[in-house]
DNA sequence: ACTCCTTGGGTTTTT
DNA sequence: CCCAAGGAGT
């Protein structure tokens, strides 16, 4: 029986299936056993998975649940509906969507695409992009939609709208709204407007859901305190009718506020549903009394939270280390000696974690782990999709799938280059703007008599392209993903493009193009027991492994997702968002400095302070055994060296259980800290450096030309004729020889060393001496020749 | 129209 | 430091 590996509050949590429910969690107190377990006891007592929908926030935690769930109860989890809010969402609005106006093959843009949509807007308007910042608006936007605002919400809004004024960006209600249009005309939702949409849709189509109000009669939600209001209306929608919703989560890890999650949604549960039951579970099973006690310490200073004592049966463990080295070089150095040392006792790497505050600490840590041979892996950070030439391919299969998809448009309609360039591409987003029709409906429908002065030759390259995506376009149902979507890369040029370029890096951005058209392959033969549509109940045959599938797939995919072959030997490095769930061994929280962690952005507020020390709980509770603080007393930081106060943070700890480790006696010495780029450079001296180098740099070509000369000849300009002579003439000449003696405006006298046709362009190699070689365009460059 | 270079600005965390 | 955007060159 699967209750005996339960707990008593446990048990009652899982048991207990009937009515809203609360499970106030505490770090380690085997928060997601209880969900796995609860679900696979309701499928034991006879409900079909069917009728199941758990929410969680990643992918990852989904995938773990799923696997737990099917350790637990076997094949009979098929049809079970998990997986994030996003992803769930998604799939119920390509099947409803219609009813509000959406295509089935609507597009989510990334983060990216939604910026770049901003500018666009921004600059339409003729906004200044000082204050209309894109990450600035976005955000504002995201917390408007998270808040349920539409556009004319926002407009409504006096208290908004005078804190936009307030903050000199008094038409955000406009840029808003706009941006709103633009992605209804591109047949795409951001992220937040998956959430917004669902709401929209629950509340303009009754029967839809009711549809779905009878179908979930049980609702579990993880992380529960990390859920905005979206999401929150949403759960309280579908619960409605049952009423079976059980939330888990924990306020003392909510650290996602910054993303609209607001922790009244868990603290004002029991208002919504005043016969809730609230379980807590306070018994840490995982980490020594001193790493509990010293988070308890902590956690206690934040005002807005839960009562419970989180306690363990564990032993007494060793102290929490601080420890302050001088820089964040010695910090990376030390941590990885100290690494060594566990490895050598015969540690796994897997269980020895760096968690850091921002992604961009990693650096130094890369560099002294692979200097001391010490494997590691870093989760997160740019994510396989968002290189490039991964972008670049995708946006063509995005194209293909929905035509209306305006940033995939302008990002490949030059891309390889087709002779479209800035100013076709005003013209044409002119004609979107005047027909109110997307990129791609304007570049297939314009006649040569097009009133936006758009000439012929673009538009015959752009009905061109637009003939090709329709090709494929037509092929998207029939055809698997693999086979159009190679077809696509293959054909549109994009591979064949890479291919020919030679620099190093070229080299690996096309193995990621092939890498990436091995992912379609794998998508479409990897058949394996579950894949079925949990929401349709539909089995997912190679026939139905489509292009627009896959698509969704990977749209709500991020970094951390990317599957990688676990690998235990490695050191894991990541942000302590990134760690949330997560547990090990041997714990390294580094970086522990004021205006770092706590982040210079949480001062503005008492909440985002509590915010951060909430963060910092979640770091400390990761440890199982060995917890290591540190921090550094120098911090190379945008370039610059900073002095830094170590951080507020560890000074909450109740001393009884913190060991402040010795530091060597060794700042007085003068210490050379080596820029991690640079390595011959110190860092004390750098920025002089930098401006020396930076100032002898044009000096650098005086020396060159003379050794390329070779050996001929009569090439010394200094005696050639000056301006005055006359005897000049602009370059559309016929033939240009070598020896020929030309003068540019800028680089003076030269002597043409060869000319080469190339893509149709002639070119001249002129040597102008003190100048340097130079490669001339001769249709373009302002030469003088003389006859 | 494309490429290279400079410059300026910014950096929290992520579905 | 690192990126993105603008400018100047081809």
């Amino acid at each position: 029986m699967i209750l005996d590996d339960l707990n008593t509050e446990q048990r009652n949590a899982v048991t207990q299936t009937e009515g809203p429910t609360m499970i106030i969690a505490g770090a380690g107190s085997g928060k997601t056993r209880t969900l796995t377990y609860r679900i696979a006891y309701l499928m034991q007592q006879g409900v079909s998975p069917y009728n199941i929908m758990a929410l969680t926030f990643t992918n990852k935690a989904a995938r773990e649940m799923q696997e737990r769930i099917v350790q637990l109860v076997g094949v009979n989890a098929k049809g079970l509906l998990m997986g994030t809010f996003h992803s769930i969402f998604a799939k119920i609005l390509r099947i409803d969507g219609e009813r509000i106006g959406y295509s089935r093959n609507f597009t989510i843009y990334d983060d990216d695409d939604s910026k770049k949509l901003i500018v666009d807007i921004v600059k339409s308007l003729n906004l200044d992009d000082k204050n209309y910042k894109k990450g600035r608006i976005l955000s504002r936007i995201s917390n408007a939609k998270c808040a349920l605002f539409s556009p004319e919400d926002y407009a409504k809004r006096s208290d908004l709208i005078a804190l936009d004024e307030q903050q000199h960006i008094p038409l955000l209600y406009k840029v808003y709204d706009i941006y709103q249009r633009r992605l209804r005309q591109a047949m795409a939702m951001d992220f937040d407007d998956i959430l917004f949409n669902m709401n929209v849709l629950l509340r303009d189509c009754p029967d839809v859901k009711e549809k779905y109000q009878k179908r979930f009669q049980y609702i579990l939600v993880d992380e529960y305190q990390d859920t905005n209001y979206s999401q929150y209306l949403i759960i309280k929608k579908l619960a409605e009718y049952y009423k079976n919703i059980c939330v888990v989560g924990d306020d003392a890890q909510s650290i996602y506020s910054f993303r609209g999650a607001s922790i009244s949604n868990i603290l004002n549960f029991n208002k919504d549903y005043p016969n809730a039951r609230t379980f807590k579970l306070e018994q840490n099973y995982r980490s020594t009394k001193n790493i509990i006690n010293a988070a308890n310490s902590v956690i206690a200073k934040n005002e807005r939270q839960i009562k419970k004592t989180i306690w363990t049966n564990n032993k007494e463990g060793d102290f929490v280390h601080f420890r302050t080295l001088s820089s964040d070089r010695e910090e990376a150095s030390w941590i990885s000696d100290k690494i060594k040392e566990l490895l050598d006792t015969g540690e796994k790497g897997g269980e020895v974690a760096i968690l850091y505050r921002t992604n961009s600490q990693s650096r130094s840590f890369e560099d002294s782990l692979r200097l001391k041979n010490i494997p590691y892996i870093i989760y997160g950070g740019t994510s396989f999709y968002s290189r490039k030439e991964i972008k670049d391919a995708i946006a063509y299969l995005r194209l293909v799938v929905n035509n209306d998809d305006d940033e995939a448009f302008e990002r490949i309609i030059n891309y390889p280059a087709r002779g479209i360039g800035q100013t076709t591409m005003d013209k044409l987003k002119i004609a979107r703007e005047t027909l109110g029709i997307s990129l791609y409906k304007v570049a297939f429908t314009l006649s040569y008599d097009n009133p936006f002065n758009i000439n012929t030759k673009a538009i015959n390259t752009l009905r061109d392209f637009c003939t090709m995506i329709q090709s494929f376009s037509l092929r998207v149902e029939k055809d698997d993903a693999f086979t159009l979507g190679e077809e696509i890369i293959k054909r549109s040029g994009l591979r064949t493009t890479l291919a020919t370029l030679r620099e190093l890096e070229d080299k690996d951005r096309l193995e990621n193009l092939d890498e990436f058209i091995s992912g379609l392959q794998s998508f479409v033969e990897n058949n394996e027991e579950n894949i079925i549509d949990a929401l349709t109940g539909e089995e997912i045959d190679i026939t139905n492994k489509t292009l627009d599938v896959f698509l969704q797939q990977i749209s709500l995919m991020t970094s951390t997702d990317t599957q990688e072959e676990e690998d235990n030997s490695q050191v894991k490095l990541m942000t302590i968002h990134a760690a949330k769930g997560l547990e090990f061994n041997n714990v390294f929280v580094v970086g522990l400095e004021e205006n770092l962690f706590p982040s210079t952005m949480a001062f503005a507020a008492r909440d985002d302070i509590e915010e951060e020390r909430r963060l910092f709980y979640v770091a400390i509770t990761r440890a199982r055994k060995i917890l290591y603080l540190t921090s550094a007393q120098m911090r190379y930081r945008y370039g610059d060296t900073t002095f830094t106060e170590p951080s507020r943070f560890v000074q909450e700890i109740d001393p009884k259980y913190l060991v402040y480790d010795k530091q060597e006696e060794e700042s007085t010495l003068p210490r050379f800290v080596f820029n991690n780029r640079t390595k011959e450079k110190p860092i004390l001296s750098l920025r002089h450096n930098a401006l020396t180098e930076k100032k002898q740099k044009p000096q650098l070509n005086l020396s060159k030309p003379y050794s390329t000369l070779g050996n001929k000849t009569n090439l010394t300009p200094k005696s050639k004729p000056t301006i005055e002579d006359g005897e000049w003439r602009l370059a559309d000449i016929e033939e240009v020889e070598s020896n020929l003696t030309v003068k540019h405006s800028k680089f003076g006298i030269g002597i043409v060393l060869y000319t080469e046709i190339v893509a149709g362009d002639k070119r001249a190699k002129v040597d102008f001496g003190s100048q340097g070689e130079r490669m001339l365009i001769l249709k373009f460059a302002k030469l003088q020749v003389r006859k």
